[in-house]
DNA sequence: AGCTATTTATAAGC
DNA sequence: GCTTATAAATAGCT
């Protein structure tokens, strides 16, 4: 290179710049960054869950108050493990869980508090210390401010902390539970198999791939890969079946790790460049594995409401006025990368996020 | 440099080598890249929330079967916000929710909310001094796991978080928003305000800062600063005041986008590289605020069970038998760079995520 | 949305 | 867990 003598000139760019971590005030910038971030954001979770084989559930409100969600193998999926740590589903156990129960759990949660308020004094106090000697130390800060918050808040708030709330929780709990235990049913084997998220609205799956195909639509992507360079499996959508098992057991459920419990929508088979396979949300559910990951990984992006390509779920609308979650929009998610000097370069994804409604979308038990 | 006519040999490592997108066989190895990869990821979603004032939930187990979790401005907001969109607090609803039992429960948590606000605070303080060296980072974080969680709330939460899944939803939001009135009611103008998990077992709070501070101890790190480079704010941790607004009204909500439901712990004020401020819990709720963000974040890192510094909690056996959700441990929270060769390096950060149950923490409404 | 130039995130390795 | 050398993620522009 040059000696630098017009360096900076010469540079097109600036290249990225180090940002201050603090809120941007500029809300375009704000957007694109919320937006870039997102996708990265769902792009790490996904590799996460790849590589990992972790189960993730990940709710993301844009600044403009419009949801995203990404889970994996499914939200139920990860809510019933939450439900059902190790053991087998108990389809009694749930309904067990509550009265006496509840009970029980919340002195445990007390304690759980009271504990937790000792750590963190101990930590005080050792922080300190350690302080002295720098900076950085530190620090959990767990307050805020609690200044706005009323007293009642706080309460609230501890009482969240210290994972109580025991009412809220319990009521919802039994409530829950007994979805659950429904959706269980359902379920059984192939918990993680039902959808994530249904983005409503008009959202796509879009695989994250990295040097991954070419991409299908630049203005209209519906599912794109995100991957890296595997082939991409991406089952059915946000199956509606709300009362019963449609499509379970159909895939493959190639998982080494521990994703036993999932047999979700997305099914990774990721290798490298390979294929990118989207089979529609019906009925079969398995397809050729490659040979790999079976990650089983759902993804639910948001999908731009202004894609071309995949015409799918034309949303039925559940129930407008009986569902209060109807928050948003959705983006993309497209993660391919380009560097590696591959194939294309994936873009693809198209997001957005104003304060328009597009529709929304959800996934629960 | 040399005309790398050994440059291969010269190298100490070979640096970062890509990595096929595919499950990792070698446990080992798959341990090391969950640890870095969940610890990456909570950055990244900490940096989202800072950057964009985002609300966000994430949940993530463990390859091991443990979980972990991150929330801004807390889980319970979130659900809160899935359940009430755009509408006002039900004030009256409240009360439906409210039994006696809530009272003693609330009696309780106030209690221990007032210690852990108070260790809070004193942390807070000799750290404030420290850090404003350096780093300012802030934000949220609710971090932890859920391991402990009891389902229930874990339950409400996803589905809150879903937000969907019409008919658990439906229930759910049934039971759940007679819930979040009552707790609207008491958080009224601050629903972000409530704490968020608590992560029992001995997790520490860490700051995520960027070139943050030197590494209180390598061995055994309760809390570390996870921010980039600017004042951190972390006023008061979870007030016990939960009879009314204590402190409330005094931060100055700097927030430019659309965080106004939010009115957490956590503020963040950051700056660029600013002092840190950390104002404890108790009384005053207000600040100087340095000029920016008001994030209001907060974390709950989880912590590893094999620090050395801190010496909490005996993790007392809650209940085996009883609760079903004893996933895991947790980790450590360190996620500060040393990249841009400013001070030290912020390591620090423990971590660890072996099959054993650590403790667990939970957050709810 | 697509392009760089950099800042970050991390495989490897100790 | 801490370093090193590189792969990735992205801030600033267009």
């Amino acid at each position: 290179m040059k000696p630098a003598a017009k360096a900076a000139t010469m540079k097109r760019t600036q290249g990225r710049q180090k940002i201050q971590m603090e809120l941007i005030r500029d809300p375009n910038a704000l957007q694109v960054c919320f937006s870039k971030r997102r996708k990265g954001l769902v792009k790490k979770v996904f590799e996460l869950c790849v590589l990992c084989d972790a189960q993730v559930a990940l709710v993301v409100f844009s600044p403009a108050g419009k949801p995203y969600s990404f889970a994996h193998p499914s939200f139920p999926a990860v809510v019933d493990r939450f439900l059902n740590p190790q053991s087998a589903p108990a389809p009694a156990a749930a309904a067990a869980a509550s009265g006496t129960d509840q009970l029980a759990r919340l002195s445990e949660l007390q304690r759980e508090a009271e504990r937790l308020a000792d750590a963190v004094h101990e930590a005080k106090e050792v922080r300190g210390k350690e302080l002295e000697a720098m900076v950085r130390a530190a620090g959990v800060w767990v307050d805020g401010d609690l200044s706005r918050c009323g007293a009642p808040q706080l309460e609230a708030a501890l009482a969240a902390l210290l994972g109580v709330q025991a009412e809220a929780a319990q009521r919802a709990h039994e409530i829950l539970a007994q979805e659950a235990m429904v959706q269980q049913q359902q379920q059984q084997q192939c918990l993680a198999a039902d959808g994530i998220g249904s983005s409503h609205g008009g959202n796509l799956f879009d695989y994250l791939g990295s040097y991954a195909a070419a991409d299908h639509g630049h203005g209209g992507d519906l599912f794109d890969y995100l991957g890296s360079g595997g082939p991409y499996y991406a089952p059915d959508a946000m199956g509606s079946s709300h009362g019963n098992a449609h499509e379970a057991a159909a895939m493959d459920n190639g998982t080494d790790l521990m994703c036993n419990d999932a047999g979700s929508f997305f099914h990774y088979l990721g290798s490298s460049s390979g294929s990118f396979m989207a089979d529609g949300g019906g009925g079969g559910g398995n397809h050729g594995e490659v040979g790999a990951v079976d990650t089983n990984i759902r993804l639910m992006g948001g999908g731009g409401m202004n894609h071309g390509l995949v015409p799918m779920m034309p949303l039925p609308p559940p129930q407008p006025p009986a569902l209060p979650f109807n928050h948003g929009g959705f983006d993309y998610y497209n993660l391919g990368y380009n560097n590696q000097g591959d194939l294309g370069h994936g873009r693809g994804g198209a997001f957005y996020e104003m304060d328009g409604v597009y529709g929304t979308t959800c996934s629960f038990l």
